[in-house]
RNA sequence: GGGGCGGUAGUUAAGUUGGUUAUAACGCCGGCCUGUCACGCCGGAGGCCGCGGGUUCGAGUCCCGUCCGCCCCGCCA
C-alpha cells in the first residue's frame, strides 16, 4: 500500500490555503513550477490546476523528527514539472509575503516528499506569458494547456456550458441529440466525408449543423429543443474559424422573430453574469440588445457583422455622384455614365461609390509612411488603390488627386453628407460594390485598432451587442447568372415580400438574423419556412425543379407536409463567445485542441495516410495530385 | 486559387553593403549559497541558419524552387 494516494488524501488544492489556514497538516498535489535551491534549505513552487502553493523544505524544521532532513535532500533533486506529493504544516510566512500569489500569506513546511514522476525538460517554459510560437504550442499542447490563461480559458467553456444547460432547463427546452453522421447535401459548406465499409463506394458527411434535424424535432412535437453540438465544415480556416467547432443549436415552435430574441437575450444575460459577474441590465435596462436593419449595417459598416464599439461610418455617395454626372472626377465618371446609359438597373447597383470619414483628431496621427501603407492593404483585398482627401478650411479636397477637377457643387454635398469637417480625411473606395464593401469594412476596422478607437474589452464591460435583421433572402450570383439562396431555401419571407418571389427576388426580405458582439458574428438564426406553398415558389425563383428539391431536400419536405408547427430557431457560436468572454486572441485559444489553419494537428500528425490494405477495405483509391 | 508576413541553439529573438570563430536573453548541465518567489554568484554544454538547387573565391545574408506557420481575400454561418 502506497503511503501516499492510499493513505495520504489530498486534503486541499494549490490555491487552497490561506492565513486562516495556519497550522494545519496538510497533502498536497501537483507538479513543480519552479524551484529555488539556497543551499541550506529549498523552495519549491507548486502548481496544480487552480494555482500556486509555496513549499519549503528545510532541514531544521522544529518539532519533527527524521523525515524533514530525508525530504529535503530529495527535494534538491527536484525540476521542472515533476509531479509531487507533499505532506507538510501550513506556516504563516510572516514578514515574507507574497501578494503576487492567492496563497502569499502561507507556505507549507514540508514533512513527506513523494516523487510521483520525473518530467523531461519542457520545450518551453510554462508561464502565462506566451512567448513560444503557436505551433510548438500546438505539438506540446497538454504543456500547453497546463499554462493558467488557457486553464481559466477552459474553465470559462465549463461555466458557459453549465449556465446554458441550467438556463434552457428553466425554460422547458429539452437537450436533445442529433446524428453527426448524415447525408451528404451539396450546396453550402463543404462536408468533411465518412467513407462507409460495408456500403461499397458510399460517404456518410459529418453534419455542418444539426439544422434539419432540429426543424424534425419541431416536426415531433418537442416544441424547445437546445443542444451544445459540434459542428464540421471543410471550408478554409480562419482566426475565428475552425473545422470542428461547437454550437449552442436552439429550435423553438410557434414563435415569432422577437421570441427568439428574448430567449437568446436571456440566456447572454445569464452568462455574462454567472461567467464574468458582469449585470448586462446596466447596459441594456430593458433587457434588450438594439436591432439593425442588414441594409442599413451594410450601408454605414460595409458588412453585416459591424463593430458598434467605435464610430468611423461609411457614406454611399453614388447617388450624388450619379446626381452630379461624375462630379468632374475622372475615376468616378465610368461609375456614373454607366447609370446614365442604363447599363445597370438603379434598383441594382453593381458598382458603388463610398466614403469614409476620419475626424481630424485622428487623422493627425497618421503619418504620410502609414497612409501609403494602408495602400497596400486595401490592395490586399483586391482594390486598386486608396483615394483620399483632406479636407482644408475652404473645404476643399486637398492633398488629393480627386480634388483637382471635382465639381464644388458635388464635393460639398459630399462633405455635408460625408459630414466632413476642416482636417478631416475622407477615404474613398470605387467599383465593384462587394470589393468596395469588404475594403471599407476592413478598413473601418484596421484603421480603429490602428488609432486605438477600440476599448480595451474584458471585464469593464465593453461588450456591444446587435441583432442584425432583414436581410435579402436571396443573392445573385454573376458567375452563374442565376439567384441563390443567401443562406439556405428553408428561410420564412416577409409575409409583404410574397409577390416579389415572382417578379423581383433581389427585393425578397425574409426573417433571417445575426447576433453580432464587437465585430464578430456569434449566432445565426432564421424563423423557417412552414408552408409548403410559399416553399414551392422559393424554389421555382431558385430555379430548383421539384425533381431536385425532392432529391436533396425530401426527407424534410416530407415532414413539412406532415403539419409542420411555425417555428424557427437560431445557433451560437460557443467557440466565439468564449473567446469574447476571456479576451483570448484567436479561436485557438479557447478550444483545447485546435487545428491549424492548413486543418491539421502538429500533435497528432493528423489527418494522415493509410495504408494499402487499410484504403481497400474502404474501396478507396487515391489519385495523387498533379 | 490569390495577396502579405515569418522560419537562425531547447525557447524567443539579433545578425550591417555577401567576408573569415553565427550573437544575446531565458532555459539546460555542474558547483556555491538559509528567505527566495524573474533568487543570486561562478563555470559549462548546446547550431542541418526550414529543405533543395543556383550565383560567387566565399551565402544565415543574393536568385529560383519547395515545405511549414500566421494574417487576409475568395470560400464559409
Amino acid at each position: 500500500m502506497a503511503r501516499f494516494i492510499d493513505e495520504l488524501k489530498r486534503t486541499h488544492r494549490c490555491n487552497d490555503l490561506r492565513a486562516a489556514d495556519e497550522g494545519k497538516e496538510t497533502v498536497l498535489f501537483g507538479w513543480v513550477a519552479s524551484y529555488r535551491d539556497h543551499g541550506g534549505c529549498v523552495f519549491v513552487d507548486l502548481r496544480d490546476r487552480d494555482g500556486i502553493t509555496q513549499i519549503v523544505f528545510d532541514p531544521n524544521l522544529s518539532g519533527h523528527a527524521a523525515q524533514p532532513k530525508e525530504s529535503y535532500e530529495r527535494a534538491r533533486a527536484l525540476r521542472s514539472e515533476w509531479v509531487i506529493g507533499v505532506r507538510g504544516k501550513v506556516v504563516s510566512r510572516g514578514a515574507n509575503k507574497n501578494p503576487r500569489l492567492d496563497t502569499g500569506e502561507i507556505e507549507v513546511h514540508a514533512i513527506e516528499l513523494v516523487i510521483f514522476n520525473k518530467s523531461d525538460t519542457p520545450p518551453f517554459e510554462i508561464t502565462d506569458a506566451v512567448d513560444t510560437g503557436e505551433e510548438k504550442r500546438l505539438q506540446y499542447r497538454y504543456l500547453d494547456l497546463r499554462r493558467a490563461p488557457l486553464q481559466k480559458t477552459l474553465r470559462i467553456r465549463h461555466k458557459i456550458n453549465q449556465a446554458v444547460r441550467s438556463y434552457f432547463d428553466a425554460q422547458g427546452f429539452l437537450e436533445l441529440e442529433t446524428p453527426f453522421m448524415v447525408k451528404y447535401t451539396p450546396g453550402g459548406a463543404r462536408n468533411f466525408l465518412v467513407p462507409s465499409r460495408m456500403s461499397a463506394g458510399k460517404f456518410y458527411a459529418l453534419a455542418e449543423s444539426p439544422q434539419l434535424f432540429k426543424q424534425l424535432y419541431m416536426v415531433a412535437g418537442f416544441d424547445r429543443y437546445f443542444q451544445i453540438v459540434k459542428c464540421f465544415r471543410d471550408e478554409a480556416l480562419r482566426l475565428d474559424r475552425q473545422p470542428e467547432f461547437t454550437q449552442i443549436d436552439v429550435e423553438m415552435s410557434f414563435i415569432n422573430q422577437d421570441d427568439v430574441f428574448k430567449v437568446m437575450e436571456g440566456l447572454i444575460f445569464k452568462i455574462w453574469k454567472e461567467v464574468l459577474g458582469i449585470d448586462l441590465k446596466q447596459k441594456y435596462p430593458s433587457g434588450r440588445f438594439l436591432q439593425m436593419p442588414f441594409e442599413e449595417s451594410m450601408a454605414k459598416y460595409g458588412n453585416d457583422k459591424p463593430d458598434m464599439r467605435f464610430e468611423m461610418l461609411h457614406t454611399d455617395i453614388t447617388k450624388i455622384v450619379v446626381k452630379h454626372g461624375g462630379a468632374n472626377v475622372a475615376l468616378f465618371s465610368p461609375i456614373a455614365d454607366k447609370f446614365k446609359s442604363g447599363e445597370y438597373r438603379a434598383d441594382l447597383p453593381a458598382e458603388i461609390i463610398k466614403a469614409m470619414r476620419v475626424p481630424a483628431q485622428f487623422a493627425s496621427k497618421l503619418s504620410r509612411a502609414e497612409l501609403d501603407k494602408l495602400e497596400d492593404f486595401v490592395k490586399g483585398m483586391g482594390s486598386k488603390g486608396l483615394a483620399r482627401a483632406k479636407i482644408d478650411e475652404a473645404g476643399q479636397w486637398a492633398q488629393s488627386p480627386l480634388g483637382k477637377t471635382v465639381a464644388p457643387e458635388a464635393r460639398e454635398e459630399i462633405n455635408h453628407a460625408v459630414g466632413a469637417k476642416t482636417g478631416d480625411l475622407v477615404f474613398f473606395q470605387f467599383g465593384k460594390e462587394s470589393t468596395v464593401q469588404t475594403v471599407m469594412a476592413n478598413l473601418r476596422v484596421h484603421l480603429a485598432k490602428k488609432l486605438g478607437l477600440i476599448p480595451e474589452s474584458g471585464h469593464g464591460g465593453n461588450f456591444e451587442f446587435l441583432w442584425v435583421t432583414n436581410p435579402p433572402l436571396f443573392e445573385y450570383d454573376d458567375e452563374a447568372k442565376a439567384w441563390v439562396a443567401a443562406h439556405h431555401a428553408f428561410t420564412r419571407p416577409h409575409d409583404e415580400c410574397i409577390d416579389w418571389l415572382e417578379k423581383d427576388p433581389g427585393k425578397v426580405l425574409c426573417y433571417r438574423y445575426d447576433l453580432v458582439l464587437n465585430g464578430f458574428e456569434i449566432g445565426g438564426g432564421s424563423i423557417r419556412l412552414h408552408d409548403p406553398n410559399i416553399q414551392a415558389k422559393v424554389f421555382r425563383a431558385l430555379g430548383i425543379s421539384d425533381e431536385q428539391a425532392r432529391e436533396k431536400f425530401g426527407f424534410l419536405l416530407d415532414a413539412l407536409r406532415f403539419g409542420a408547427p411555425p417555428h424557427g430557431g437560431i445557433a451560437l457560436g460557443m467557440d466565439r463567445l468564449s473567446m469574447l468572454l476571456s479576451g483570448a486572441q484567436s479561436l485557438r485559444d479557447v478550444i483545447p485542441f485546435p487545428k491549424t489553419q492548413r486543418g491539421t494537428d502538429p500533435m497528432t500528425d493528423a489527418p494522415s495516410r493509410l495504408d494499402a490494405e487499410q484504403l481497400r477495405e474502404l474501396h478507396i483509391r487515391i489519385v495523387e495530385p498533379q
